[in-house]
DNA sequence: CAGGGGGACT
DNA sequence: AGTCCCC
């Protein structure tokens, strides 16, 4: 029962041969134009304006009071502003809110079914095949039917006689359900396709928007295959497919389904070859797959032009700091950390990063009773500066355009996350004489194994709360087993010493009472804030404007975006102040005893290396 | 400055 | 770690 042009691939095509019974129901949602809708149930005052989405110079979307302006989605800012001066524009670089409304809608889908599968923030494949049972009934179709009119009108019943045309008919009844309330618990509108698997379900639920539903039977699979003319237009088949297609003189849908298999073979593997053609039936096997939590977090930011090392770390601190709430939120323990960064490239211009992961010490998170603390955020910053000097040499220029930071694994099961932190401490016992490494381990096992208990659900929170700092002989023993991560990514605090102390909370300053080296590097900090962090002077930094028109302000390193420089913590702000004077004046810091015993072994040099600094 | 994510496969 | 895909 298959349509007759799912027959018309090659004889050796054998999967092709295979009829496709449409067994299954599939529903795809997607969110109208999600962003701006968040904005506006968020602000209602919103909802009449032409209201635009931008991501620094892009306007990723916009409402559609602007469509009808004649702005369009992707749009250059300048661009769209010169369409529609009156374009009302919200920032939507925080994904916070986006997320939370993402989830919130996934979970309205997962009260029908368990069989929900994310695309991004604002789609979901559904698979209510399991459910269909309890919607037979109806007989009339909700929303729209793709397809002309007459067409279907012919078919009134079943005629693939495989019960599809019932089973479809009750999809429509369960999106249209479920569209409802995912407006009534969230106040956001879908559209949503209903076909018999996710390709079809994907390429229908956009034929009629926004706010509404087209169903798809198997008989106008081919019509609807025809109508998106070029295979660019297929998900599956990115702009890397579709060039290497046109290579071999294939653009359009039609001509994919006619091509032979064996000139596909010259450049695809047989199983891509196939999908490529299955596609271009409409023929799509993939299950849906229960998305689960996602399997990294992280964050980016991308920026015209960074050349100094400081304004590096300053974008990767302020990364982390946020990098660490979402940890937080999500409840799992990280087991690897990934950096990337994207080097200024006249060709490629975009797209492409490099990128270097470390495995990280679950104990680096479950360790202390206080929690995490400042001390968690050098530690993973000097991770992260280990790795980012693997990929950039800074004793050369270089021209960054996006730095990124995210953890790509979590602990998952109590039983893995046991192994993972007994064969922890074992290294720890071996290598060090710990003598508190029993108790240590306790610590370990007991977090992580019930990692998703209120009371460890505390202590990941304190991730991000002010606490205390711990001793350093505390410190030690919790990092030893990343001895020689330690030691490598050190470098860069090594050869400015005077940068560590302006890395400690001043709130924490009594726990170095009596430790006089500490004291001294701290005082050193502490100097410079009160001399470069004035309140004036604050005030002038954090205002362009009034501040080319004051003589006393301060004068901001090459490469250093004001705007970026005023939200920075006072710490942040001293480091950038502190390592641009250290290059006009290189001047001796004195050595003081930091944080971490082990790295006083190390230190070779006390004196300020200005080349760090760039 | 396409942005800010994410997933699967190799 | 890189490539390709998706939104």
């Amino acid at each position: 029962n298959r349509t007759r042009e799912e027959s018309h691939g090659e004889q050796e095509d054998e999967w092709a041969l295979i009829p496709d019974h449409h067994q299954r129901t599939i529903l795809h949602v997607d969110v109208d134009c999600f962003y701006a809708q968040v904005e506006m149930v968020r602000d209602p005052g919103l909802r009449d304006k032409p209201l635009g989405i931008k991501q620094k110079n892009l306007m990723v979307t916009c409402n559609y009071v602007a469509r009808s302006l004649g702005v369009k989605k992707s749009m250059w800012l300048k661009d769209a502003l010169e369409i529609l001066p009156s374009l009302v524009l919200v920032d939507g670089s925080d994904l916070t809110h986006y997320r939370q409304f993402s989830s919130e809608i996934s979970a309205v889908a997962q009260t029908f079914t368990p069989h929900v599968e994310r695309l991004g923030l604002d789609e979901n494949f559904i698979d209510v095949t399991d459910i269909i049972g309890d919607y037979l009934n109806n007989s009339e179709i909700e929303g729209h039917v793709f397809g002309d009119k007459d067409d279907n009108q012919v078919h009134h019943s079943d005629p693939c006689g495989c019960g599809c045309y019932t089973r479809l008919v009750a999809g429509t009844h369960i999106a249209k359900e479920l569209r409802q309330q995912i407006y009534e618990t969230t106040g956001i509108t879908c559209c949503a396709g209903v076909a018999h698997n996710k390709l079809l379900a994907k390429l229908v639920s956009g034929y009629h928007k926004p706010n509404q539903q087209t169903v798809l039977f198997p008989w106008q699979v081919h019509e609807m295959m025809k109508s998106l003319n070029l295979t660019r237009s297929i998900p599956g088949i990115g702009s890397v497919t579709y060039k290497a297609l046109e290579d071999l003189g294939i653009s359009t849908v039609q001509q994919l389904q006619n091509s032979v298999l064996k000139l596909l073979m010259t450049k695809f593997d047989q199983e891509t070859s196939q999908k490529l053609k299955d596609l271009s039936f409409g023929i799509d096997k993939t299950p849906v797959r229960k998305s689960g939590r996602p399997q990294s977090i992280g964050l980016e930011d991308a920026f015209r032009k960074i050349t100094c090392i400081t304004a590096v770390r300053v974008k990767y601190y302020t990364l982390l700091e946020r990098l660490l709430k979402l940890l937080a939120d999500d409840g799992r323990i990280p087991a690897s950390l990934k950096v990337s960064v994207r080097k200024f490239d006249r060709v490629k211009r975009f797209g492409h990063r490099e990128t270097k992961q470390v495995p990280v010490s679950s104990s680096v998170f479950t360790m202390g009773v206080k929690g995490v603390n400042e001390d968690t955020k050098s530690y993973l910053m000097n991770m992260i500066m280990g790795l980012f000097h693997k990929m950039v040499d800074t004793k050369k220029d270089f021209h960054l355009t996006l730095v990124g930071v995210g953890f790509n694994k979590f602990i998952e099961r109590a039983q893995d996350a046991q192994a993972i932190s007994n064969f922890f401490s074992k290294r720890t016992r071996q290598q060090t004489d710990d003598q508190n490494s029993e108790c240590k381990d306790s610590n370990v096992t007991k977090r992580t194994k019930f990692h998703h208990s209120p009371t460890n659900r505390k202590v990941l929170e304190s991730f991000t709360a002010e606490s205390s700092m711990v001793s350093s002989e505390e410190n030690s023993s919790r990092f030893s087993s990343d001895e020689d991560c330690i030691e490598e990514n050190f470098k860069d605090i090594y050869e400015n010493p005077a940068l560590l102390g302006t890395h400690i909370n001043l709130e924490e300053l009594d726990n170095y009472k009596g430790d006089k080296e500490v004291e001294e590097v701290i005082e050193n900090a502490s100097e410079t804030r009160k001399e470069l962090i004035s309140p004036e002077i604050k005030m002038c930094v954090s205002d362009d404007r009034s501040c080319s028109e004051k003589s006393a302000c301060i004068r901001l390193p090459n490469g250093i975006d004001r705007e970026v420089f005023s939200a920075l913590p006072g710490e942040l702000q001293q480091e950038i102040l502190l390592a641009s004077e250290n290059k006009q004046n290189p001047k001796v810091v004195k050595q003081g005893k930091v944080l971490k015993p082990k790295q006083t072994n190390h230190r070779k040099s006390n004196s300020v290396n200005s080349k760090t600094i760039k």
